[in-house]
DNA sequence: ATGAAAGCGCTAACAC
DNA sequence: GTGTTAGCGCTTTCAT
C-alpha cells in the first residue's frame, strides 16, 4: 500500500491540489468549492487513507505543534504528573509533546535543548539542572517559548513557574510548632540547590518567629534521595538528643525518613511527627498518611502551557513574569500534639 | 536574531547549499572540498548558530528519526520507569519520542495513533486499551513499525512484548504454599483484561498443583486500583473466614491491600502474608518491604527498541514475533512461614 | 573541487 | 469555482 499524498488525489479527482488541500483543510466554502467536488475528493481521501504529512506543513508554515518538555527524571511522580497534565492541556490544542528525560546529566540537557531547536519546537518546558545562562540563551536566541520550571536561573530572564517553597515549608513548620514540637529536624536536598535553600529559609523563619533557635545538628541538608532520609533520620532518633519531628523536603527524602523512623522501631505519628514538602499518591497509602506540602501541579502544569501559547503570539510583548504559585497544606494523620 | 539556514551560510561563504550540506554533515572528505572552503563554512556556520531543520530533513528523507509512544497512564511506575527506559535507549541511537498518555480513554488513543501517523513517526510503541484490530490495524497498513506491549490483541499479528504473566504468578503463590499458608486470596484487576487471566491462570495452577482447592471467595476481580485491593483485603479480613495471605495482581492493588491489611490491625508479614505483581520503587519502601514478582521493565523497553530499530529496515522481511520475557521473583520480608 | 536543479508534501498568493 | 506557481530547508543526482 502506497502512501497518499493531495497529488493521488487531486491526480484521481482530476483537480489539482490547492482544491484537494482546501477541501481537507475544511476551507472549501470560503473558496466556492461546489459540494460535488468537495464530496468527491473528501471521500476519496478516506478511501486512501490519507492522511495528511505534518513535516511538510511545518516546513511550510514554520510551526510543528510540538512542545518540548525536559525534565530531570520521568519516573519521580512530581515530574510524571506533571507531564500528565502538560500532554492532556496540550493535546486538547492540537500539540503533542516530545519528552526529554535528563537524569540529571547536563550534556544530556544540553544536547536535549539542541535536539529540540532542531526540531523547531514551537516551544520549550524545561526543569533545568544548569546554573548558567551560557547554554540556554541559545533557546532565547531562537526566540522559541520558554517556560521554566521549578528552578531559577541566575540573570537569566524568562517566564518561570515557582512555587512559594517558602511560604510552604513555613506553614509545614509552623504546624509542628503548634503541635508544641520543639526539637525540629530539617531533612534536606542538596545545598546548593535554591529550592532547598528557600526550603531551609522557611523552616528557619519558623523557628525564629517562634523564638525557637536553630540546633545545629538538626539540619541535614544532602540530596534529594530516599537513601538520605533514611540514613538522617536513623542517625539522629539514634542519638542522644533525639528529635520529636521531621520535615522531609520532598518525596523521596520523606519516604526514606519514614522507613528510618519504623526502622528504629517508632511509630508515625505516635512516637514521631512527620511532615514532608509533595504530595504523591503513596503519601496516602503510608500506614499513617502523610501530611504534607503539595505543590499545584496542574496549576503549574496549566501555566506553562499558558505562557507557552501565549509567547507564540509573536506580537506579545509582554515582559517576561514569574508566576509563583502557592502551596497547599494537606493535613492527614503523621503529626501529633506532645506535651 | 533571524535564524539560518544552509542558504544563509552559503551566501555569505559564496559556495552553494550543496557544498554548505556536505561540510555540516561531515561528508565533505568524500567530495574532495578543500580544507579552507570546510573551515569557512564551519566556522560561519558556528558564529551564525546554524542549527538544521529536522522538518525539512524530514521530508526530504521521508524518516523523522521520532519514535511515538503510547501509554494508558505515564503516572503509573510500570509506565514511566518503561518510558524512561525507551527514552534513554533511543536518545543514544538519535530518536526521540512523542509521548501520548491515553488516561485509558479509547478515543484518545485512536487519536493519538493518528496524530502519529500524520507525523510519520519512525516507529510507534503502544499498550493499548482496544481489543480489535479495527483501529490499529491502519499502521500497519502505512508500514510504520509497531511494537505491542504488555497486551496481546486478538487476531492481530505484530510484534509483542510480553511477560510470563501465569509463571510470574504461579511462582509467587508457589512460595506463599511453600510457607505453608492454605487460604490464598487472589486480588485481582478487570476480569476482561488478558494480563488479569492469565496471572489468575496461574493462581489457579499453582493451587491445583499443590492439591489445594479454589475457594471461590477468595478471588476477587475489580480493577487495577488502590481502591480495590483496599476494600477487597478490608472485607476478607473481616469476614469469619479470613484469609492467611494475598496474592495481589498488580502495583496499585498491592498497595491497597497493605493498607486494608494494616487497618485491619493486622501486620504484615507477622499476622498476614502478601505478595505482589509488579516491582517498583515504593515496595521498598513500606515499614516491610514487599516480596513481588518483577516485571523485567528494561528489558521490555530495550526489546521494544530493537524490534523497531530492526524493522525501519525494511528489507528484514521476517515474520513477526511474541517475545514472551520471564519476571523475576524479589523476595522481601512481606510473608512468614505458618503452621 | 563545486554547482545546478529537482523534489519531498504542503499552503497561499495570485491568476483567470 | 479552480488552477498555477512559488517556496519552506534540505539532500542528492548529475553536470562540469
Amino acid at each position: 500500500m502506497t502512501i497518499a499524498t493531495l497529488q493521488t488525489i487531486a491526480n484521481i479527482v482530476k483537480v489539482s491540489r490547492s482544491t484537494v488541500s482546501r477541501v481537507l483543510n475544511n476551507k472549501w466554502e470560503d473558496f466556492g468549492i461546489s459540494q460535488a467536488t468537495a464530496d468527491k475528493i473528501i471521500s476519496k481521501a478516506k478511501d486512501l487513507h490519507y492522511i495528511k504529512n505534518e513535516a511538510a506543513l511545518s516546513l511550510r508554515v514554520k510551526k510543528t505543534f510540538t512542545i518540548g518538555v525536559i525534565v530531570k527524571d520521568i519516573t519521580d511522580p512530581f515530574y510524571s504528573q506533571l507531564v500528565k497534565f502538560v500532554e492532556s492541556a496540550l493535546y486538547t490544542k492540537g500539540y503533542n509533546i516530545i519528552i526529554c528525560n535528563t537524569g540529571y546529566d547536563l550534556d544530556k540537557e544540553n544536547g536535549h535543548i539542541n535536539i529540540l531547536l532542531s526540531r523547531w519546537v514551537d516551544g520549550i518546558i524545561l526543569s533545568p539542572i544548569q546554573k548558567s545562562i551560557e547554554n540556554i540563551s541559545i533557546i532565547k536566541d531562537r526566540n522559541v517559548p520558554l517556560a521554566l520550571f521549578d528552578c531559577k536561573i541566575d540573570k537569566f530572564e524568562a517566564d518561570y513557574i515557582l512555587v512559594d517553597n517558602k511560604a510552604g515549608t513555613m506553614e509545614a513548620v509552623n504546624h509542628l510548632i503548634s503541635q508544641g514540637h520543639k526539637k525540629i529536624v530539617y531533612i534536606g536536598g542538596n545545598s546548593s540547590d535554591l529550592n532547598n535553600r528557600l526550603r531551609y529559609a522557611g523552616y528557619k523563619k519558623a523557628l525564629s518567629k517562634a523564638s525557637l533557635s536553630i540546633t545545629e545538628h538538626y539540619v541535614i541538608h544532602g540530596s534529594y534521595t530516599f537513601k538520605h532520609g533514611y540514613e538522617a533520620a536513623t542517625e539522629l532518633l539514634r542519638s542522644n538528643d533525639a528529635p520529636t519531628a521531621f520535615f522531609a523536603a520532598n518525596n523521596r527524602i520523606v519516604l526514606g525518613a519514614c522507613k528510618g523512623i519504623m526502622d528504629c522501631g517508632l511509630q508515625i505519628p505516635e512516637d514521631v511527627s512527620i511532615v514532608g514538602f509533595d504530595d504523591f499518591e503513596t503519601a496516602t497509602m503510608l500506614p499513617s498518611p502523610l501530611t504534607v506540602i503539595r505543590q499545584p501541579l496542574r496549576d503549574m502544569a496549566l501555566n506553562a502551557v499558558d505562557i507557552l501559547l501565549s509567547r507564540m503570539d509573536k506580537t506579545n510583548n509582554t515582559p517576561c513574569m514569574t508566576r509563583m504559585l502557592k502551596t497547599e497544606f494537606i493535613l492527614r494523620n503523621s503529626t501529633r500534639k506532645i506535651n
